[in-house]
DNA sequence: ATTATTTCTTAAGGTAGATTAAGGGTGTTA
DNA sequence: TAACACCCTTAATCTACCTTAAGAAATAAT
């Protein structure tokens, strides 16, 4: 069953009362997602928030010559939404896209906040949940600065062992912030040296 | 009185109780720090989380070639701290060095897990608090992918109007990820065109 | 199985931004 | 009033990474 994925993952914060863990499950929707499939599409906002039960989506934007910039990924037992326009409920800049035929649970904004409301301990499970990608974010940020392309394919490959396989180069590529091409020379030289 | 500051933010995101006031009160200690001080530096354990009352912060990493690489600034009625050294109590890589005299509250560690543990409300007000500060982060990420230092240079001036007359151009060239030569240009080149 | 589509690679030429070096401005402390 | 520390600017040279192009290899769809 999907859901107890969910509740594996929720119970590895805090641990919680069967009638919470009722309470919660039926607030998401399990739904089965083609791979290249959408779950968000920049111009719509985002009304969702997703649990990654399988699979592997990307999330990234689009600059103004047509170039896409992957943002994260997100693969099993991870979480993902454009949190900006799911809680604002504006317009979102942002896509969301499966590189694999995937699983998800989704909750709609009425839906969390009905947990908010009523299951104060889900307040502290999101606040560490973001805490932990605004950290992952943070060194992003650090490493982008402070490192050559190849430094940081290098600890992309370190860092995310379970995606390296799964995704094709032309995607690290985007995340890394380079051309396919520029990533291309680089495992070349890797593979000389 | 300092400590009204603090209040009023964390009520712009819920309304509080006396007694909810009285007890986050307690927690927090006021802090003078002069210019150049540092609240964390790099090898140390982050003790504490700050809220900047008055002044204004830079947080920076240091790579390998003895660089400094600005990942923030904290201004008023604004939070700092390295979070992730902070929860976890690993050493930090990171600074927090003040750019002007300033005034903050201090909350160690412990203090603020009593009031997450006994202020329900308190989660919440932080989740929020943190997921604004993630989508600010997502956005530089994207941007740095997608415009040149000229653009970025442009937006912070338009995302930062408090700051810009503050802070000196090295400061702001290190949080553009580009040189202070290389800004020089960039505004040599805006006031030509 | 075959075609269609996407992905990977190589290489030549080009550009944003780094590096180095040097001179001038501004404010702070003695 | 000097001396020091810090900041800003300009300009020449250099390099990491981009652009364009084009063929080969791998994957997915029919």
């Amino acid at each position: 069953m999907k859901v107890s994925a969910l509740i594996l993952h929720l119970e590895s914060f805090i641990p919680l009362k069967q009638e919470e863990k009722d309470r919660i499950e039926e607030q998401f929707v399990p739904q089965t997602v083609k791979r290249k499939h959408k779950l968000l599409t920049a111009g719509e906002v985002c009304k969702d928030y997703f649990f990654v039960v399988s699979g592997c989506f990307r999330m990234f934007g689009v600059d103004d010559k047509g170039f896409e910039h992957n943002i994260q990924f997100a693969s099993e037992k991870d979480w993902i939404a454009d949190i900006g326009s799911f809680y604002s409920q504006k317009t979102s800049q942002l896509n969301i896209e499966a590189l694999e035929p995937s699983e998800v649970l989704r909750i709609p904004q009425l839906g969390l906040y009905e947990l908010f409301n009523n299951i104060p301990k889900i307040n502290r499970i999101f606040k560490v949940m973001i805490e932990y990608k605004y950290i992952e974010l943070q060194n992003r940020v650090l490493q982008n600065f402070s490192s050559t392309a190849e430094q940081r394919y290098l600890a992309f490959l370190e860092q995310y062992p379970h995606l390296k396989n799964r995704l094709p180069n032309t995607q690290v590529a985007s995340y890394l912030g380079i051309t396919p091409e520029f990533l291309s020379k680089i495992r070349k030289d890797l593979r000389d040296s």
